[in-house]
DNA sequence: CTTTAGGTACGACTTGAGTCGTACCTGATC
DNA sequence: GATCAGGTACGACTCAAGTCGTACCTAAAG
């Protein structure tokens, strides 16, 4: 269980109980919006996205998104990848990251 | 500014900082599963969605889904209608009552 | 006019989530 | 081995959000 946990819930198993409240943190909306962005579903660092939280809390933030089954935490020890699921994503939730998008470019002023 | 509030943002004013926050709430999803079910745009009475809480904290949920301009609140004194706006959250966020009605065939098991 | 049902306004309580401080672990570098 | 940077675990704090109690408003029915 330990390796599943790493790796978040399988894509059948996500649950929109889940992921909206981890999409409504602003933090963790604005790490997502990152993530679609970026077309090639580069690895990335934990503090490539400048998240102007303690590092505590940016482990928080991710681990929600993880165990939403948004994103992978690829565990290197003394370091951290970010990937997003976007094949898992996309078939469960087909729109859900054009939305992403969307906010980033419509720039609809956040709060 | 009176009449307005009753009806919600415009359609293009939608932020996705409010309607996320808005569909994390277990009530307030259920809620717009059910409007999303519904094709035809029937107006609802309020209490037709038999939720578990107090009618004040009834209020307040609407209320909120409006200010996301989800939904319209139609009032009629000591009575109230509720309609989802389909054709402007379909505008701005095409797969998003797809999404909703997928919980609700999907049965993902509500927490 | 009185009563009644549905809805709202305001305020208070309570729970949960975001946040950080301290301490500890891991792997790389010296 | 010692040091250091990145990450995690645990606990505590704080604030926002969900909830309800009381009081008041509105329109319809008697």
């Amino acid at each position: 269980m330990t390796e599943r946990d790493r790796t978040g819930p399988e894509a059948d198993a996500f649950d929109l109980g889940a992921v909206f409240p981890a999409l409504a943190d602003r933090h963790r909306r604005s790490v997502m919006t990152e993530l679609a962005a970026d077309c090639g579903d580069s690895e990335r660092g934990c503090n490539s996205f400048d998240l102007p939280v303690s590092k505590q809390t940016q482990t928080h933030h991710f681990r929600v998104l993880r165990e939403a089954g948004l994103i992978d935490e690829i565990d290197y020890g003394n370091r951290k990848g970010i990937r997003l699921r976007r094949a898992d994503v996309e078939k469960r939730f087909p729109a859900l990251l054009a939305l992403l998008k969307a906010e980033a470019a419509g720039g609809t002023a956040p709060r």
